[in-house]
DNA sequence: CATGAATGAGTATTCATTCAT
DNA sequence: GATGAATGAATACTCATTCAT
């Protein structure tokens, strides 16, 4: 379901493209996603060339950034044991989400839209994630731990605005929890 | 203690400006800040030059764009009855804020952000609905309808996040008030 | 032979003309011919409109100032007494030239460049001005205190190139005067 | 002691860079330097691309157009037998720079300005010339040949200033010889 | 007539993307 | 394949000049 054939790619070509996508995480997330892509190249010790050869598009480049980092939280929430304690389940994955995507608003976004106009490997990942979310607010519903008239599109936008609140705390770790208390509360039944 | 003496300012060039404000506004909404002040120029009806005498600068656009928004919502928030009902008066308030910030979250942004870097200005008009806000939040707390370690930041960024959530809705009113529960709720105590 | 026809030019605008000029012939030296026309309007405390509709252009502005600055020279050069002491007269005359050219070499340059491409009024006052140079030099030549061989032409580019070695030399009056005692002692034979 | 290490610059990217100072050289001097860059790529067959990631700003493309100039007159100046013969070996100097300078007086107010606000590299190369013009200029002096009260400063505005007066005359050589015999005999004492 | 607001062509500089080395 | 030089469309801002008030 991958779409493109995928070449075995050479050992140094792999471990560039690596690279470029571990340089292209942290200086979009530092310095925002204005930043010159040659930037990005020299941070990561190639040229410019080298990027456009991997990701032939700044936004390609920035997909395959969100798309790792979506794959990582799939992962992660892929974990969380639904079955033995649905309500901690889905809690957990909310908070899992919003943590991962912190200090990258950017990329909860892209979570979001991919519902909406993204393109394929996006909507592929951010789609297992939705999935899995799905799935375990309906468990936390039928617990009884969730108001049961909540679909997954207001789970999701709380999400995302969970994640801006949090960009504006900072570094406020009591703060967050707080806000983390008033959302997580506010889903409850009541 | 307004700074520079305002001139009276020519019958065209008022509407001029009320017309470039207004059409700032739609525009950077619809289509974010990035697009080219020629294009807003043009939907105004003017020359560029015009837009730069009346705003010397693209940035400066912006911020009069963001204080007049934020006067209007100050101004409202002005109204609100706080003695009489405190708690109503305070998620009113909070309503009002998000309402009013609807489809443009770069605005809200900019009041959170107006505590950190912005110019003196949107200080000031941002100044006032903090202000404005702290004190229903008080009444509030006091009232015992809010949660009582809440402060200002963790309310304000709830603020910047239930906007940045309802942008995700869309159009949905039924979905927007579900999330309006959650978070109200989940402001509560316990 | 002055071209136009001067209308007689009411009191107040006879002012602003004036005011105009003196405020240009001092910005224009000051900060150089790049300054914005709206900021010699400003200095002249009259709007742009006004100063257009004395001068129709950036540039008969800029003429009307070095006319008015050739006249005065021309006016002082017809006072040197030429049959007295005709070497006496040449040698003043020079000085004279380069010292009211002082600090705006760019009217110095006018003074030459009109033998070639200059407007009408410029062409007529810088006439009288090499008229009256080439009348006084060939005096001092025939007093045989100037080089015989030594045409108008070469004069001028000496008068333009001593006033561009004084505004090097800037405020020390002691090496103007040995920049002037090289340049007058080299022109006389020998 | 040169700041940044120089990498050995790729064949193309040398030609064009060299093309750019030769294009640069050459409309600076005949249209002034208000040429659009647009244009001084465009007449080198470059686009402005090239020509800013060169040159990152018109200034210092001016810079490198200055300096390469000067680097050329100290190469020669430095040729210049001051030992058997310090009268001629000024004198010589005195028109090397001039004629060098000729056509190009902005480059020569360069020279004099460098002492006062120009940036490092003018100042080195400028400096270079002023440092060997001094020890002509004191060789002079001690043979007897140059006026002993003259200075630097002086000798550099002369400069200058016979580089205008060149400028006025064009081709005419007789004439330049002629004001060459006027500075060159007026700086010799009596 | 004076005013200053409006105009828009013109300019330096940036940056995603292509292509010669 | 990798490199980084070349490209040129795009963009914010300036300023001489015109014209409505």
């Amino acid at each position: 379901m991958s779409g493109a054939q995928e070449r075995p790619l050479r050992a140094d070509a792999a471990r560039n493209r690596a690279k470029l996508l571990d340089t292209a995480t942290q200086v979009f997330t530092a310095h925002g996603v204005g930043v010159p892509t040659e930037e990005i190249a020299r941070a990561a010790g190639v040229g410019v060339g080298t990027l456009f050869r991997h990701f032939p598009t700044k936004e390609a480049l920035l997909e395959a950034v969100m798309v790792r980092r979506l794959e990582a939280i799939a992962a992660q929430a892929a974990q969380l044991p639904a079955e033995s304690a649905p309500a901690e389940a889905f809690f957990d994955c909310f908070r899992l989400v919003v943590e991962q995507s912190a200090g990258k608003n950017e990329f909860a976004q892209a979570l979001a839209a991919a519902g909406v106009d993204a393109h394929a490997a996006l909507q592929e990942s951010s789609s297992t994630i939705r999935a899995r979310l799905a799935e375990l607010l309906t468990g936390a519903q039928r617990a009884g731990a969730v108001r049961p008239e909540l679909g997954l599109p207001e789970v999701i936008a709380l999400l995302v605005g969970t994640t801006t609140a949090m960009e504006h705390l900072g570094k406020d770790a009591a703060g967050r929890e707080r806000v983390f208390a008033v959302v997580l509360d506010g889903l409850r039944p009541r």
